[in-house]
DNA sequence: CGAACGATGTTCT
DNA sequence: GAACATCGTTCGG
């Protein structure tokens, strides 16, 4: 990722353009990759009731409130974790959850991570791409940007469905800050605006 | 199909 | 003590 694609703007402006990019990941020589078809604006402290951050920082969220270009990942639910780009509007904090790849690289290592051969199960939820990509606890805050870790751009040029975030409650669930590839067969769950 | 639910443990009130 | 940015399985129509 050469610049970042500008990490440093509002968040809901952020989420849509990471769609079509290339997530890479290396670890212990092997490569995983797929292309970012499915996210969700995470808002800062103060600015939506459904961010990790809206009640300021604890010792869970402080990679939100970082720099710019790191990766945040939360462990969840008792078994999952989950991880975002943190993207820093005007100094506030401001995350990117990944929720669906396409998987295009190192599908064999995917397969034996996720303990699954099916393509569609791979990468489709935030915990799964995870699993898939091998991200842990560990990779909490690491730095976008190096051989490790790179977000990738693709020339991608394709339509952006925009929905209601998934699994979130109260008064700013309604908020449409879900961004997906239109028509992708990769999205962990259907678009549903359009009903 | 879709809806319901249990797993499982960290985090914050 | 409750909630949790989920997943996989089971159950019902």
């Amino acid at each position: 990722m050469q610049s970042l694609f500008e990490l440093e703007a509002p968040v809901e402006e952020v989420a849509p353009r990471l769609v079509g990019n290339i997530l890479v990941h290396t670890k212990n020589g092997r490569t995983t990759a797929g292309r970012i078809v499915e996210v969700e604006a995470y808002g800062g402290q103060g600015e939506d009731t459904c961010s990790h951050a809206n009640r300021g920082p604890t010792p869970r969220n402080t990679v939100m409130f970082g720099p710019v270009g790191r990766l945040y990942v939360y462990f969840t639910y008792g078994m999952h974790y989950m991880a975002n780009v943190v993207v820093h509007p005007k100094g506030v904090a401001g995350a990117v959850l990944l929720r669906a790849l396409e998987p295009l690289e190192g599908i064999d290592l995917m397969q034996r991570r996720r303990r699954l051969s099916d393509p569609k199960l791979l990468c489709s939820g935030p915990a799964r791409l995870v699993q898939a990509m091998g991200f842990g606890r560990a990779d909490n805050g690491r730095r976008f940007g190096t051989t490790r870790l790179i977000i990738e751009p693709d020339g991608w040029q394709g339509d952006i469905a925009i929905d209601t975030r998934i699994g979130v409650n109260g008064p700013d669930a309604s908020r449409p800050w879900r961004f997906c590839a239109a028509g992708s067969p990769w999205l962990s769950r259907p678009i549903r605006s359009a009903k």
